[in-house]
DNA sequence: ATGAACAAGTGTAAAAAATACACTAATTTA
DNA sequence: TAAATTAGTGTATTTTTTACACTTGTTCAT
């Protein structure tokens, strides 16, 4: 066994890009960083696995000791391992992205959750360690899987509107969708409980609420139907193919 | 720095799923193991990163001192890190698919060539450590990655007629595809060369030969178009989804 | 040399899905 | 009661997907 004596002297860790959706913009939640190294810079919240903890157990626990959210929709995305990516040896992280309902979000008393702070994902440009490119990368995870897996509405809160739906979907894949055609998408998948509720208090016809039909979902699932949304600019594209 | 001395005590492999192409098969390459644990199973070749090798090198290199092959496709699928997954303490795994052109492999020196193996994918039953489980996942990210990406011509010799070309598609995707439609959507794409050759020393009228266009491929990649190859056989779920 | 065996290669019509597009309806507020 | 604001709705066109069967070119056996 001594032999491999040389290879257990790394440490790895998780970072979790929680994501969240509000005032219409793709939100990330972020850590101001209360040591060395990275000093007051912004990070991805992360913290070494313990010896005895699951990957996913320790994901869970950096979104819960910060958000104190449990049962949240988590996805492992990638494992960054560059040789020097942390100064205090061979650290490799192991990326997972959350989706969280930013109101259900309430500050826990936890230190660390004192320093985070929600942030635009537009406006995010640097951070601490390899963590833009983590978050880069999980960003594009979650425009794939947003597409491909009913997993947009773990953004909104449990009753939603047709309009609230849709900002999100734009605000994640940054393109407009079709009023017309995006509604006719979605009700046609007949994945949506209408409440026969509307809003209240909005200073204009309000809107009919609507509740995602997880049960059905997974019943369709299984049938083999997957959720695709994927209105996408054909003509522009078109043309520009034409020109290459 | 001592607090965190606990969390320097992991290793951690990298594990390759090394799929090729043959005899109208999807095979796997698998190493009979020569050591405990698990000595004499079946196992993914792997091997521990060392301290100063970046994750991806390290995948390449299983897979050079294997197959004696370089510049191959490779993919990092997913990190495997159950706690007891490995008995010599924590070992987490980074999990990675490889594309062979499976004529090109020849047979290494290395003494763990000698107990190398393809076998057909769907034949594999059970494997050392929890490799089967990564071998399940890889593949289904294969089929999904396939779909979206041209990477299927790398399970093929650089020269290919289209019929090898479906019958590739139909083994990693595990359905039949109609002769005609998969042509007319293969070559609208226009990323195949005709290299105005065929076939020698087949029984029968021979093929048209074809080789990829990577240069092209890119370019149209930078210009936004996305390859996608997804004939379903949307009748039969449709009858299914109205049965629900 | 002839034909049997074999896989290659080809086109069209029908159905489904995606796209483009503009007005009316319901509510609040001044 | 009118102005402001967002919700909500239908259709025609284009594109994509699907289903489907016969002819062609080559080798091999006789």
């Amino acid at each position: 066994m001594t032999e491999f004596d040389t290879f257990f002297k790394s440490a790895f860790t998780v970072d979790n890009v929680i994501f969240g959706f509000d005032e219409g913009d793709l939100k990330v939640l972020l850590i101001k960083r209360a040591e060395e190294p990275f000093l007051d810079q912004w990070a991805l919240p992360g913290y070494f696995v313990y010896p005895n903890e699951e990957l996913d157990s320790a994901a869970n626990r950096v979104l819960e000791e910060l958000t104190g959210l449990q049962e949240v929709y988590l996805e492992q995305v990638k494992t960054f391992g560059a040789v020097n990516r942390h100064p205090f040896g061979r650290v490799i992280t192991v990326a997972y992205f959350s989706l969280v309902k930013i109101n259900d979000y309430r500050l826990q008393p936890a230190s660390i959750a004192s320093r985070a702070q929600w942030h635009p994902v537009s406006e995010v440009e640097s951070l601490a360690f390899d963590h833009k490119e983590i978050l880069d990368r999980c960003l594009q995870r979650l425009k794939s899987s947003v597409r491909w897996r009913p997993i947009g509405f773990e953004l909104l809160p449990p009753e939603f509107t047709l309009t609230e739906l849709q900002h999100l979907y734009e605000a994640i894949l940054e393109t407009e969708l079709d009023k017309r055609n995006f509604r006719k998408k979605i009700l046609s998948m007949d994945l949506l409980i209408d409440l026969d509720q509307t809003q209240e208090g909005v200073a204009h016809r309000p809107a009919k609420l609507y509740q995602f039909d997880r049960d059905k979902y997974l019943r369709f699932y299984a049938e083999g139907f997957h959720f695709e949304l994927k209105e996408g600019k054909r003509k522009e594209l078109r043309k520009r193919m034409e020109a290459v």
